[in-house]
RNA sequence: GGGCCUAUAGCUCAGUUGGUUAGAGUGCUCGCUUGACAUGCGAGAGGUCACAAGUUCGAGUCUUGUUAGGCCCA
């Protein structure tokens, strides 16, 4: 594209352009993954398999944020040459999926049910047709260059293959079994569901009920208190602490359950009962709480239900049995009133579990589920962490990660759910019988076998995603080259759930370490600092802050968001991914925005200068002719490193930001302004030269930028001159030019910048009018190429005379002298030269102090002493100026 | 109850191993159509680095305690 389109075009408009940029990556290829090069043996990869969004799901800042992240570095490694993959897909989501299809049955009268589990199935796999993959498009929208040829579903056929081996081998190595055990239960989605999917309500108000045990023998009695009265007739123990006195003399004496037709049970001693906790007596009903569940396996004591999956009281409930629980508490609480047992009632304000998909309180409950053994797996998953061949960014996470694996409990694998992988188990007769259970992908041969209704855990799934994704169980090329993965980026809440998970299962089948490095991102707050969510006018759709949608209502302002961009989002984004907990910033967006525009402004600038100068068509090359030409290369490259260093370091925010200072206060604010002089006036070679260095300078920097910034980056990178470019998406990274650092030129560049912003601040000071020319004198000559930007950007005229000046202005060792003139308010000036003299005076003070101090010079390096020695030289030689 | 993190400008955040006068963006004030950009340019004000003690020649940075906020586990 010329240039010269370029022409009426002041402003970037990243919504006129993005969209279009999409399709031109997408339509090139570029994103795919390129079959292996047979002449490039040695050429490294780099993969990273995205956390897989719900197949429900749409984007929200967590999505974009973690985009943002692993879309950087993909680009990055993409450019420096090394063959990536970026694998793609969807998460069937077994519990999210099958209430949203369930919520949509009810609206058209229909039911789960009614359907069956095949019509369920065919219902699910439609609606996900039609509904699923919607997030896939606002991935595409942000930028993120997956390769979306190879997009992946956990329940596609080679999935699910996947997936069935898994657990049939598990079951075969003894790792995978039936048992009792304590889940979560769900009485709404009516299932057994996992950790992650309970949410603790703190704050819920319950009555505190105590209630009179009295010894079998008569003598006395014991008061114990609960919030869950209905759950008695669970009690297996009343648990003391040993080192209690009140209690000494009742451990291993039995008292009676009320309401129980006169059954007993023992007193016991155990260290987890609190002193000071109520009456000190707990009740222990391992069917319905999951400490009582660890007490009662500690003493060997049965685990009864008292509830049962129904919600409803069991026959051990006697003449409550069948009663809902809430039902059965009012009735319990009721008769315990009535026989006098009921001793007080107090309301008790604690923390309870809810299951975050249907609303309701959890009800722990003991169920016959299919449970994976943990121990087993997780050493080695600790082993892997500890000893480096995974590294957790930042490495306070890594800690979490090993607490969490050495203290694993078995994990339930099974789930009452229709939407998801059925478990390849097939049951004869009765199916609590194990010699009449057969695991395996097909029924054995014979009648009468049935398969087993429930579905796996959706984590059991995912947790196999880096190495199912890539072809396992066959011996695909994909697993060869890809696995294990460079990178996984995710959120810190599922480190255990689906990280831990995915160390394990990809150590014992994938035989390595399924990801190198493992990054915990940020989690983005509403910029109130509360948790982002819908429903409390907090949660920040990122397709709004990029196409310009309306602000939720936590932003008090209230209207639309401009139409920012993607570039602006993932820079934003990555600008403020820094510490754990971050709020969203707008501002960061609009940073990001604007360095879009200053990028297109100053290339634009750039590219319809040569134009006009017939230099259109130029090769893009390092010149360099003056300092400030080799200031700007040597910053360059210094630039590139450090973004690549970095990106490869996940510290965005100081790539992103690094980025920001370098175009803003390097690259235009001083490279482009130095160079409008030498354009305008310089001869043909200079000409020449200084434009190739500048479109030498640009393409650089949009090389660079690229990672954070793909889409402004391209636009331009299209305008450039040269017809074999290509899409930058797929140029390379600049490579290492030890030759272009050059620190004589960094300093000079430096000095001089020093010296232009302190005359412009006393010229503001002074009321010199910015448009005045004012006549100086320099002390020393500070070369001619110097000395002319000098001139031009503080907008002095230098010249020789030796008359009286009436002010000076000194910075470093630069000593400037100004001639009187109508521009410069003489009283103000006064002013000015005393506050500088009291301020070096101060400085002088502050640092002969020091120097005077013997501990000092005497215990401080040298080098630092030599610092302030030269500091206070200068000092002295500014202060002799003035 | 156990463990961890955070506290720096009005706001959002940087600040490597202790060593210039603690920085940026944004907001605020003042000035400017300066040969790309008013989504611009230039300048300026604004901080007892939560509080207290300690280590050190020297502490935003290290140690201890206090206070406040947050997270994880039980």
């Amino acid at each position: 594209m010329p240039a010269s389109d370029l022409s009426t075009r002041t402003r970037y408009e990243p919504a006129e352009v993005e969209p279009e940029i999409v399709e031109r990556w997408l339509s090139s290829g570029a994103y795919e993954t390129p079959p292996a090069d047979p002449s490039r043996p040695d050429q490294e990869t780099f993969s990273i398999a995205i956390p897989p969004p719900n197949v429900t799901g749409v984007l929200h800042m967590g999505h974009a944020l973690n985009g943002s992240i692993q879309d950087s570095l993909i680009r990055l490694n993409r450019m420096r040459g090394k063959r990536t993959k970026w694998i793609l897909g969807t998460d069937h989501a077994g519990i999210a999926t099958q209430t949203q299809v369930e919520k949509k049955l009810a609206r058209e009268g229909r039911s789960r049910e009614e359907l069956g589990r095949e019509g369920f199935t065919v219902e699910t796999q439609a609606w996900r047709k039609e509904y699923g993959g919607k997030i896939i498009e606002q991935f595409k929208r942000i930028g993120a260059s997956c390769d979306y040829s190879g997009e992946r579903f956990t329940m596609d056929d080679g999935y699910v293959r996947a997936v069935q081996k898994v657990f049939i081998d598990l079951f075969e190595q003894g790792l995978i079994y039936r048992d009792h055990y304590m889940v979560n239960w769900d009485p709404g989605s009516g299932s057994a569901i996992s950790d992650l999917e309970v949410e603790e309500q703190e704050g819920v108000e319950d009555v505190l009920y105590s209630i009179a045990y009295p010894f079998a023998d008569g003598d006395g009695e014991i008061v114990v208190a609960t919030v869950r009265p209905e759950t008695m007739f669970g009690d297996v123990a009343v648990a003391v602490n040993p080192e209690d006195e009140r209690y000494a003399s009742a451990i291993g004496r039995e008292v009676e359950l009320p309401l129980s037709g006169g059954r007993t049970i023992p007193v016991i001693a155990d260290d987890h009962v609190k002193v000071d906790f109520g009456s000190g007596a707990l009740k222990i009903t391992p069917g319905h709480d999951p400490n009582d569940f660890e007490i009662g396996r500690r003493h060997s004591l049965p685990a009864p239900s008292a509830i049962g999956e129904d919600g409803r009281m069991t026959e051990l409930a006697g003449e409550f049995a069948g009663l809902p629980t809430e039902d059965a508490k009012t009735a319990v609480v009721e008769a315990l009133r009535a026989s006098g047992a009921l001793r007080a009632e107090d309301p008790y304000v604690h923390t309870v579990p809810f299951s975050q998909r249907s609303g309701k309180r959890i009800e722990p409950l003991i169920s016959l589920q299919w449970f994976m053994k943990m121990d087993e797996l997780a050493k080695p998953a600790i082993e892997a962490v500890t000893d480096g061949r995974v590294t957790i960014h930042p490495p306070v996470q890594s800690r979490r990660y090993v607490d969490w694996l050495s203290e694993i409990r078995p994990w339930c694998v099974s789930r009452q759910l229709w939407w998801g992988h059925q478990l390849p188990v097939y049951y004869r007769g009765d199916s609590q019988d194990p010699t009449e259970t057969y695991v395996g992908i097909e029924p054995p041969e014979g009648e009468g076998w049935t398969r087993d209704e429930d579905v796996m855990d959706t984590w059991f799934s995912s947790g196999l995603w880096p190495f199912a994704t890539l072809g396992w169980p066959d011996e695909t090329d994909d697993l060869k080259d890809f696995y294990p993965t460079s990178v996984l980026s995710t959120a810190r809440d599922i480190l255990h759930l689906w990280v831990a998970r995915m160390v394990m299962l990809g150590l014992r089948f994938g035989g390595d370490v399924p990801f190198e490095d493992v990054y915990i991102h940020s989690v983005i707050q509403a910029p109130d600092g509360r948790r982002m969510s819908k429903s409390l006018g907090t949660g920040i759709d990122p397709l709004d802050v990029i196409n310009g949608g309306p602000r939720p209502p936590v932003f008090k302002q209230g209207g639309d968001f401009p139409a920012y961009g993607a570039d602006a989002v993932r820079f934003g984004l990555l600008a403020i991914s820094t510490t754990q907990d971050v709020r969203f910033s707008e501002d960061k967006v609009q940073q990001g925005q604007q360095l879009a525009n200053k990028l297109f402004n100053a290339t634009r600038f750039v590219l319809l200068q040569l134009e006009e100068r017939g230099l259109g068509d130029i090769a893009a090359e390092p010149r360099p002719r003056t300092d400030a030409d080799r200031w700007i290369l040597s910053r360059l490259e210094r630039v590139a490193r450090q973004t690549a260093e970095s990106l490869d370091g996940f510290e965005f925010a100081k790539a992103s930001l690094g980025l920001y200072d370098f175009v803003y206060g390097e690259l235009c604010d001083w490279f482009v302004e130095l160079a409008k002089p030498r354009l305008r006036d310089g001869d043909e070679e200079t000409q020449r030269d200084l434009a190739a260095t500048l479109l030498f300078a640009i393409d650089k920097t949009l090389r660079i930028a690229h990672p954070v910034i793909p889409f402004v980056t391209e636009e331009l990178w299209s305008h450039l001159p040269g017809d074999e470019r290509g899409l930058l998406v797929s140029a390379s990274w600049p490579e290492r030019d030890d030759d272009a650092v050059d620190e004589a030129a960094e300093a000079g560049i430096a000095e001089l910048i020093e010296t232009v912003t302190a005359v412009r601040g006393w010229r503001e000071r002074v009321g010199v009018k910015p448009s005045a020319i004012l006549p100086a004198r320099l002390r020393a000559s500070l070369g001619e190429e110097r000395e002319a930007s000098l001139r031009s950007l503080a907008r002095i005229d230098l010249v020789t005379g030796s008359g009286d000046a009436v002010a000076t202005v000194t910075s470093g060792g630069v000593v400037v002298d100004f001639f009187a003139d109508d521009n410069i308010d003489l009283e103000a000036a006064e002013k000015k030269k005393a506050a500088e003299r009291d301020r070096i005076e101060g400085e002088i003070k502050r640092i002969s102090g020091k120097l005077s101090n013997a501990n000092f010079v005497e215990r401080a390096p040298e080098a630092v002493v030599q610092v302030e020695r030269d500091k206070l030289a200068v000092l002295e030689e500014q202060l002799a100026a003035l």
